[in-house]
DNA sequence: ATTACTAGCTTCCGAGTAC
DNA sequence: TGTACTCGGAAGCTAGTAA
């Protein structure tokens, strides 16, 4: 939508940081181009071409120039600020995931089920699992490699203990959704001990992820990490 | 300080708004120069410019490509606007004026000091000017200028009354400092009535301000006129 | 359908310099 | 000191087109 070209918006920019909104403000045009890091020539042509457009006026004073930034050249700076801005905010914070469900509710269900585990799944995740975790195994080297980066996302963090035989490690929790919505409230787990396979994604859920989307194993699905801010009451390496 | 070129910016601004934030996304380069406002042709140089300096990661899928940023790449977008939001952000709100100190305790004080105005002072000011105003004699056609845009700003409003025998028009305050603060809780005023000289300030401060400041007749004077959002209780035509 | 090379045009910039 | 002109070169863009 905005109109400015791109080259002048660094001085632009500059101009306004200078009070040039409300105030005729005396520039050189030697300084200008130092500040948009561009020469005194090229300076001296932005505000030309600034003026021409109504972005700015200009009156002389004694051999300088005093510029002020014109309502039309703020809106169009603004406009431009806003538009970028909200571009960047309504960016989706989520990675997709896309596999095929295997069996393997086995080691997983009994890690889960514990006591130290199930407690801070309730208090920070807001639900106690339902009991084995969905495994799914990925194919495509990009999730593979999106999978590998997951753990330095902000995550929900459930910390390792210790049961006086054995210890546990910490757990990164990812609120995801599945297959396009038909789940919202499942959750991605990164365990500390599991470096060990980059092609495998565990999803647990308040109930069984199987039934409640009516998929098999050896079926395709869809998982979709959530990365916003949602999750990260704690940061931790 | 961002590296990244200005040419650059609506193309990545563009791919982080469509995700490629976290996932690798499909993206032609024919719909991204469409997005840009540029051709297919420029697209596809951005992109291989922007994989160059490692700002983005392509795969090959099939024959498009999927893209994502690199946390390089997203850092730089950041930063770049980052610094333009503290650029505008720090823009000092604020309108100078010039002039020289004339007579003029006539008039002015005498509404002014009308209980009408007085209260509204007292409630919306925070105090009772002292009784008269001082008058500013602004030469420059900058400020004269300035002076009659004054009243498009957001101010604090004092509404116009009538007393049975005669109406008195709306009053708007301006917060403002004297030379270069030695005076800061002083208030420049536009009056309904007085649309007839733009090259006169009239001042307000709880206490006399040549006394205060120590000036006299025929002095030169700085006003500095905050627009800044302080001023706002009501807005106004 | 896609990406991206080439050629040619336009825009942008910097150096030199007039005023 | 200032601004801004001309001019040559660099950068950016588009159209055409290859792969």
């Amino acid at each position: 939508m905005p109109e400015i070209k791109l080259q002048h918006i660094l001085t632009m920019v500059q101009l306004l940081s200078k009070g040039a909104r409300h105030n005729f403000v005396e520039v050189t045009t030697a300084d200008l181009g130092r500040n948009i890091g561009r020469s005194q020539q090229a300076a001296s042509k932005h505000l030309l071409d600034l003026e021409m457009a109504g972005y700015i006026e200009r009156v002389r004073r004694g051999q300088k120039f005093a510029v002020r930034v014109t309502d039309k050249g703020n809106t169009e700076i603004q406009s431009l600020f806003a538009s970028l801005k909200s571009a960047l905010e309504s960016a989706p914070a989520a990675i997709d995931f896309e596999g095929s469900v295997v069996s393997g509710m086995g080691e997983g269900a009994y890690y889960m089920s514990l006591e130290g585990y199930k407690k801070q799944f309730l208090e920070k995740l807001g639900y106690e699992p339902y009991p084995g975790t969905l495994n799914v195994r990925l194919t495509d080297p990009v999730y593979m490699n999106a999978r590998r980066e997951l753990g330095r996302h902000p995550s929900i963090f459930l910390e390792g203990f210790s049961d006086g035989t054995r210890t546990y490690g910490w757990v990164k929790c990812y609120r995801a959704s599945i297959n396009d919505g038909a789940m919202e409230n499942a959750a991605v787990l990164v365990l500390e001990r599991t470096h060990y396979d980059d092609s495998m994604l565990e999803v647990i859920a308040p109930v069984s992820i199987k039934d409640a989307v009516g998929i098999k194993n050896g079926d395709r699905i869809k998982v979709q990490v959530r990365i916003d801010n949602n999750n990260s009451p704690h940061q931790m390496p």
